[in-house]
DNA sequence: TCCACAAGTAACCTTCTGGTTACTTGAGTA
DNA sequence: TACTCAAGTAACCAGAAGGTTACTTGTGGA
């Protein structure tokens, strides 16, 4: 196999890899599409080649993204509420990119101006299943608990800089995991 | 006192209020000073004669909704952890526009586009007196334990769209906080 | 071997957007 | 009353940013 003067699934995965970065980083509107193509070292038009514009790159990133999930989400333990919560922190760099970009949605979809896959939605129903199995005792709506669970485990992803402020610690360094992880063993013993 | 041509006061919180829906809305860079001025019903030149720029009216609005955080700060009970969170969620729509508007400033931060005053960073500190406090025969760190607490009151404004998904209610509701309480009521029992 | 089409390039274009210029008008005050 | 300066207006501008045009080049199949 010879090298190739040219690749299309690199280009592909040049620019995806670009997009994420600069999508990450600066949301969907501070994003420059110029800043992605220098990094991915790219021509423009490839971008407009492979993803339509701006919005289908963002968007093919999201469904990428997802997948992520799926496979975290695919790995939950289902035997109790405080090992479920910890192995969402436990791989919280897996799925950091989702909710990073997902926070972009959030406000492009209040404001119409995109609107998210189905899939993005039905992302909770099983979480929800299981929390409702392990709460059938409780006063709790399990809808509620999930929620509660899931802010616990984003917010240090969604908020780095507040959650260094707060705690001094870098939301991916493991000695924030561990200090967190005792604060959730707490809220669920 | 006659009605007045001119009214500078009235003039500026025009545009803080506009402003404050629009960066609210759609984020820093989001947010396009065209449709402030719109809303505001004022001459765009006023918006750099009382603001500088796009980001002085920006720093403004985040200064003035931090004083709104002061004062919830200020009522909030020190008698047990479940009160003050309760005290959080119940204060959800005092605090909210000062969430959003710092989302944006964590990512401007982050790229080095802003920087914030000290009091942005400051203001936590009360709150973790008073959690050493309660906490202090657990082995959970008052810090860790603050950050928990923001994340599940924070989350439903940040992330409305998400919240709506998962519980089938608007973070604004009644219903919402009700349901919700009970979630925090069983972590904090 | 040749052809059709996908892959890739460089220069360009249009619209949007934050910000400015140059000016007028009203209000307090000496 | 006249002067000064803040308040306010309309038209304009430069540059940024997303997207396109028109073109060349490599590759896999008939």
């Amino acid at each position: 196999m010879t090298k190739q003067t040219r690749n299309p699934q690199e280009t592909q995965s040049r620019i995806l890899k670009a997009a994420l970065e600069e999508f990450s980083a600066h949301g969907f509107h501070g994003a420059r599409v110029d800043r992605i193509v220098k990094a991915a070292e790219v021509n423009k038009r490839m971008v407009y080649h492979y993803f339509d514009d701006k919005e289908g790159l963002f968007k093919a990133l999201m469904k990428k993204e997802l997948d992520k999930i799926y496979q975290v989400s695919k790995d939950e333990p289902t035997n109790s509420l405080l090992d479920m919560s910890l192995h969402w922190l436990e791989n919280i760099n897996k799925t950091k990119d989702y909710f990073k970009l997902y926070l972009s949605a959030e406000s492009l979809m209040n404001s119409g101006e995109i609107a998210l896959d189905d899939e993005h939605k039905d992302n909770f129903s099983y979480s929800i299943d299981v929390y409702t199995k392990l709460l059938k005792d409780e006063d709790v709506d399990p809808k509620f608990f999930l929620l509660a669970m899931l802010s616990i485990t984003s917010i240090p992803i969604l908020l780095p800089k507040m959650t260094e402020i707060i705690t001094g610690k870098k939301s991916e360094s493991q000695d924030f995991k561990d200090e967190y992880a005792k604060v959730i063993s707490y809220l669920l013993k």
